[in-house]
DNA sequence: AGGGGAGTTGACGTACGCGTCAACGTAACG
DNA sequence: CGTTACGTTGACGCGTACGTCAACTCCCCT
């Protein structure tokens, strides 16, 4: 039941290369068994592997992202879970403030486009 | 009342150093006018190093952002102009789709905090 | 005239995120 | 038993986005 994944059907699933999965498994993003020498990947691997590509798309880097995936770690003491919880609320100001930009720059970009449509309106009439 | 800056000036401004406006320059994202071999960096300049580095915040790479910067100089043929709010329209949905994932991955982090917070609750009724 | 301070152009160095070999292991198939 | 396929560990290379000198030019000020 646990389905494991090669590191062909990870690359294939998530569209990556073998080297990617094994430079976040050496920069410790990932860290998944061994069948021999031969990586297997568990359905956490794959949790974890689609918050780092997420995490990407955002413009984190890869320590960035470590620090994130320690939230996503239900694991520790009283006052580790405490501190995790603070440094999630950190991330939370700062994920919402970025998304506040990001509409911002689509709103700009939409008056933008706005603009140019009505420049070609104007071309347009001209040419009638 | 065109109000120039200097390098200093734009550079405690934007929080850069020199080297990254230069940089800029020589990939074609700036292009400020010189009094002699001085450069001077008017109301646009500053303009677009908003729009560069806001694109930055966002993950996109340098090149991304000089293709959209385009977006934002209006100038050229009926035709161009066409071209360019295609292009506007591409940005858009990608940034949509950005904003998005950014909504959910905010989502995700808060039910992880909500979950954490429930711990603690359990830590201090344990030790009450 | 001399000395600062700000700015300029190279040129080399560096951190990050992988790409790309080479050389080897190993499990399976005919 | 050979070979074919898949996987492994180094090790070096590369593109991006700058940092960090060095060496020189201006311009201003006393």
């Amino acid at each position: 039941m646990t389905e494991t994944f090669s590191i062909r059907q990870m690359c294939d699933a998530f569209e990556v290369t073998p080297r990617t999965l094994r430079f976040y498994e050496q920069k410790e993003l990932l860290a998944p068994m061994r069948s021999g020498t031969r990586r297997l990947y568990t359905r956490r691997d794959r949790a974890r592997l689609t918050l780092i590509l997420r995490g990407k798309r955002f413009g984190f880097s890869l320590e960035d992202i470590r620090q994130l995936l320690e939230i996503y770690d239900r694991e520790g003491s009283a006052s580790q879970v405490v501190r995790t919880c603070e440094l999630a609320k950190a991330w939370l100001v700062q994920m919402e403030a970025q998304r506040a930009e990001m509409g911002a720059a689509i709103d700009d970009l939409r008056a933008e486009i706005a603009k140019g449509a009505a420049l070609i309106a104007g071309f347009q009439q001209a040419a009638e």
